[in-house]
DNA sequence: TTGAAAATATGATATATGTCATACAGAATA
DNA sequence: TATTCTGTATGACATATATCATATTTTCAA
């Protein structure tokens, strides 16, 4: 069993806020796992009673619409925590999580994470304030959808991802979405979305190699998403 | 000075935890005020440093997309606080807040609340459950805006605006919304929202009179919806 | 009450985007 | 290696929606 006091990425989470004591008792009572890429975490409508605390990797977080189409509403990755809003609403989790990479986890159950919100208000003033800013960036992407056209969105959702998850020494953006999730981050038809990435290649805003996408004007692209 | 202690509005917010003496105490710092319909309350990027408890009436909460259109992001009624998040985030507000009808509000300040925020864990969590629901709730917005079409997100708009605001006597939406309005909360140009309420009118879905819409059909208009 | 301004309504048209079909490339499997 | 399968790409077309123009109605102040 590791121990959440050496724990790096920790200190990226509201989780730094606990004290000594604290981290041992949730190191005692953590489960850590190892999700395959393409594995799923939870789906929609699961009672997930705990969180999970993202050592290493990437998971997209998506809604399955009406329509039968995958919205993916957010990215998490290492230092976040998944699962705050459900556990804290005492309800089954609204979206699902599925890995983009190999990912390390850990769980921790509800049980031995809710009296620190009694306890530790640092931590639960930390909770809070994540909680909201994830609301703020939820607003902002609401309006983008309803405002903005695809392209964009594309466009504003590229920069993002080089921003967020860098980029590999060649240049290209270090996360790997297939044509459809990036889709179904903008919220799109696949098709339009691999059209839209032609014209931007032709216009010589990015390369494309494979699944693999390199920003080359980030400037032309920032004019773009306006 | 009116007392917190016998508002009624109070116990149906987050303020509902707090004990009499805290009562007491806000009841002494807060300010109460009548805001005009159309009045603005606060604008997009100003400092609140603290929240409105609103006592009756109903506000609309937007955003101003880059090509100058005005999203609303979410309606506000009696019962419900305004400006936690930028509250507990230490921030401006991300949205600007206005009147639909004559109000009633209090202003409480930040500095005369945060501190229940560490000597009431109820209180703290209820604010927490309410910021979680938004959270869930403008998820969901988010995805409808994706993925469904102008059509669908009236009907779904039309159908919320009926149980969450309710009927005058005549059968009406008891919320007055401009055709505009309405447009800002679908995310539609106003020509197509006023297009597609003379279809729904055509198919005997609703009725128009003036400003005035009365839902006549509500289970068509939930399949319209899906 | 009257006139001006604003909101609502509708038509004509352009455009963005979705859908369906098909081709092609690369990965996986036998 | 051949074969199948999945993801990517592109064309053709349909359709939803935005935009611009112009009535028509309602609202409100003079």
């Amino acid at each position: 069993m590791s121990k959440c006091e050496q724990c790096i990425v920790r200190e990226f989470s509201s989780l730094k806020a606990l004290k000594k004591d604290e981290l041992l008792k949730i190191a005692d009572c953590k489960t850590s796992y190892t999700i395959k890429k393409g594995d799923t975490i939870f789906n929609e409508g699961e009672q997930v009673n705990g969180i999970f605390c993202i050592k290493d990797g990437v998971c997209k977080l998506s809604k399955l619409s009406q329509n039968g189409k995958e919205q993916i509403v957010k990215l998490i990755t290492k230092g976040e925590l998944l699962g705050q809003r459900s556990m804290i609403s005492d309800e089954a989790v609204n979206l699902s999580a599925v890995a983009l990479e190999d990912m390390e986890v850990c769980f921790i159950p509800k049980a031995d994470i809710m009296g620190f919100f009694d306890e530790n208000n640092h931590f639960s003033m930390n909770v809070m304030k994540s909680i909201c800013g994830d609301l703020k960036e939820s607003e902002g992407h609401t309006v983008s959808m309803a405002q903005k056209t695809v392209k964009e969105r594309l466009a504003e959702t590229l920069l993002y991802l080089e921003t967020s998850f860098g980029k590999n020494e060649d240049g290209s953006l270090h996360i790997q979405l297939s044509r459809d999730e990036l889709a179904g981050m903008i919220g799109t038809a696949t098709e339009s979305c691999i059209r839209l990435l032609s014209e931007f290649k032709k216009l010589n805003l990015i390369a494309l190699s494979g699944k693999s996408i390199t920003i080359i004007d980030s400037a032309k692209l920032k004019k773009l998403a306006e």
